[in-house]
DNA sequence: TTTAGATAACTTGCATACACTAAAAACATC
DNA sequence: GATGTTTTTAGTGTATGCAAGTTATCTAAA
């Protein structure tokens, strides 16, 4: 599994993948074949199986034919994305405050408290995304349902290359950091019930806020450019 | 979309899967490349990029430099995925209750009825399994969500080839009936909280008689094989 | 200058050939 | 006869070539 039996269709994917999730590649950006063959140094039929992985993962969008792009998303999808993101969450959450051990538990409270030092001392806001993310990820994994942990995060990856400018949104951080005290509390109190609701509102209010964010700073979303926002940085 | 600018390998793509949903493939059996080639009178690639495609939904295992093999799934997860398709179905119903429009809720009642009659006058039982899946579908639709209602549907699918039996167990379809009323009670009377949780029951509920069933009927699971439980056909 | 059509350049889809793996078969050894 | 080694074989992974489709460029007419 952790092998080195990685085969070079692997590679090339992982590669891309880390490049999309990185912002090296951003949403509408075009994958030539070609191009990215000799680039990783191997024909195009490695690429091309990467490539056709990347797509049935909804990463990236294919049509016959046509080049590949990363995939872009408009308004409307993204919303229906963050809601169903929510409810997945909200369920897991449901399963979780039952299920996680003591153990777990605790890890997820130092990382909130991890967050809130941060907040406090106004750390790197990208440190500050990260421990948000692992805190929702420690709770959707709370659950102990495979299943339902691969859902989730396959939904929760799609929006991550537009997720990552939340951070520069005004306010946005203390708010998040209330409305996680409040899970916590939920689960920490076994009230599977509000903590479900209260993650529910939260993920909804996220989404919410990034499509507010976005609308306010591009008048096209076709312009809209995840590497344009937190910095300029050439091709 | 519907256009007929399908490529080779959507076509044999889409060919497995209908044979993998049928139960002409069945769990645990192995894809070659070169005899799929031959039989669809394609060379190799396509089908290639069909496979990996396949893999990369969950319908099919594959590790390097091995064959593919057709997704067979242990008890554990089975119930894993069960459970999180009754998470998944609830969480749909939960907003189906105040998004359906009146015309759906139609539809569903005469889907319902429809299996009701069937089951007062001793039906075809795959008729009534057909309904039954009919139903679940459109409660899932009715949230007007495509993502959630793709996630919940491709969960639904991977347990597919499975479900197709439970029609035989004993008792299970009155069951089944009450349940499905007791769920449209709850979506008429706009109470989605109760929705969901009678959805979620009947679901989980739904995995539990399944896997009891496989249980009784086979010592091993490695010798578990649908067709085999429906009635003999040769390969 | 703009627009439409034709042509050229580029890119994808597929077939074929070969290299490399892994497992089965054949063989030798104890 | 059981066990360990080698040979064979079936099957995947990758490179390459070519045909077909798509995009860009150029030209001519309005």
């Amino acid at each position: 599994m952790t092998d080195q039996d990685l085969t070079q269709a692997d590679t090339v994917r992982l590669a891309i993948e880390r490049e999309i999730f990185g912002g090296q590649l951003a949403p509408g950006d075009a994958l030539e074949e070609g191009r990215l063959a000799s680039r990783f140094g191997v024909s195009r039929t490695p690429v091309r199986e990467a490539i056709t992985q990347l797509a049935q993962a909804g990463l990236i969008t294919k049509r016959a034919h046509k080049r590949a792009v990363v995939a872009q998303l408009d308004p409307g999808t993204m919303l229906e994305l963050f809601e169903a993101l929510a409810e997945l969450e909200g369920a897991a959450v449901f399963l979780s405050t039952s299920r996680m051990s003591e153990a777990e538990k605790h890890e997820l409270k130092d990382i909130h408290e991890a967050a809130a030092e941060n907040l406090r001392n106004d750390g790197d806001p990208n440190e500050y995304a990260d421990l948000g993310f692992a805190f929702h990820q420690r709770i959707v994994r709370g659950c102990h349902n495979t299943a339902l942990i691969d859902t989730t995060e396959w939904l929760a990856l799609r929006v991550l290359p537009y997720r990552r400018f939340q951070v520069v949104a005004p306010g946005r951080l203390q708010r998040n950091q209330t409305d996680h005290d409040a899970i916590i509390s939920a689960i920490f109190a076994g009230d599977a019930e509000a903590a479900r609701e209260k993650i529910r509102r939260h993920t909804l209010e996220q989404g919410d806020a990034l499509m507010r964010f976005i609308a306010l700073n591009k008048t096209s979303h076709a312009d809209f450019h995840p590497n344009g926002l937190i910095k300029e940085q050439p091709l």
